[in-house]
DNA sequence: ATTGATAATGCGAATCATTTGCATTAATAA
DNA sequence: TTATTAATGCAAATGATTCGCATTATCAAT
């Protein structure tokens, strides 16, 4: 994974240690982790490393459009490494498990919407909340 | 509008100044406000009110659901009275303005994804971002 | 109208998430 | 190997929201 972030990184930063953790902690790890989480898993692995470093780093990637910020109605952030096609989000009220699902959402709703308003989207995030099947019975 | 709280409001819940006076500032102002703003504007008009008012009123009306708060991806989060239809939000990457749409998702999208996920859906956000025609040209 | 129980408020302190300043460390290009 | 300077760690700062508690005021029952 070192070598897939080299060729990520923007001209001018660098490849640290630091980064390549926090980056595989994100991808391997289970999905939509917040700052704390993967700050907590990255101490695990290395001893050295400060959460300012993980809010910087998740800046940064977000900016590099490595990873997504998600937005699920909390005090604090998502994140997941982007993804090839879009995909959304069902998020249980009662247990807090994320499931993920796929719609063709974009590709009409963005072309009539864009025409509507005149706005040209980039980016769309949709969250669904309710109950999952466990929690319903 | 004090007379239609009067009925929204729960059992045992009374009807202070406070917050018919947030009511009315949410519902008649300009949309999509955030706790900061709903403050100041209730300074102005009533200068005995505290900021944890607002907030543990925004809380409740929240839960009471004649409000809705929403999440533009900001440290903060904004409100506004609940619609009849749903409806969902552009938000300008460049200057913030927010944009308004409704879109038949609703209906389609969620019997589709309940019948395939087993998730039983009670409420969707939708938030696409981008460039209105202003900050485009 | 008066009163009593107690929900709601104001205020300041506390908490939680995120950012920032600065001295130190380390990645990378020469 | 070395110099440049991006990135880090740490602690302090900031911003948003919540909480504790004494005080106030709503509202149901006199
Ligand atoms: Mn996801
Ligand atoms: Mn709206
Ligand atoms: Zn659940
Ligand atoms: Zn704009």
């Amino acid at each position: 994974m070192k070598l897939e972030l080299t060729k990520l990184m923007d001209p001018g930063s660098r490849l640290t240690e630091q980064r390549a953790l926090i980056y595989k902690i994100i991808s391997d790890g289970g999905q939509h982790l917040d700052a704390d989480e993967i700050y907590s898993r990255a101490r695990q692995k290395s001893a050295r490393i400060s959460l300012a470093t993980v809010y910087r780093t998740l800046q940064k990637f977000k900016q590099m459009g490595i990873i997504d910020e998600l937005h699920f109605g909390q005090e604090h952030h998502h994140y997941e490494t982007r993804q090839e096609g879009e995909h959304y989000h069902l998020v249980c009220r009662s247990c807090g498990k994320v499931i993920e699902f796929t719609y063709p959402l974009s590709s009409k709703i963005k072309k009539d919407v864009m025409e509507a308003r005149d706005f040209k989207i980039v980016g769309a995030e949709v969250n669904m909340t309710g109950y999952c099947r466990r929690c319903r019975k």
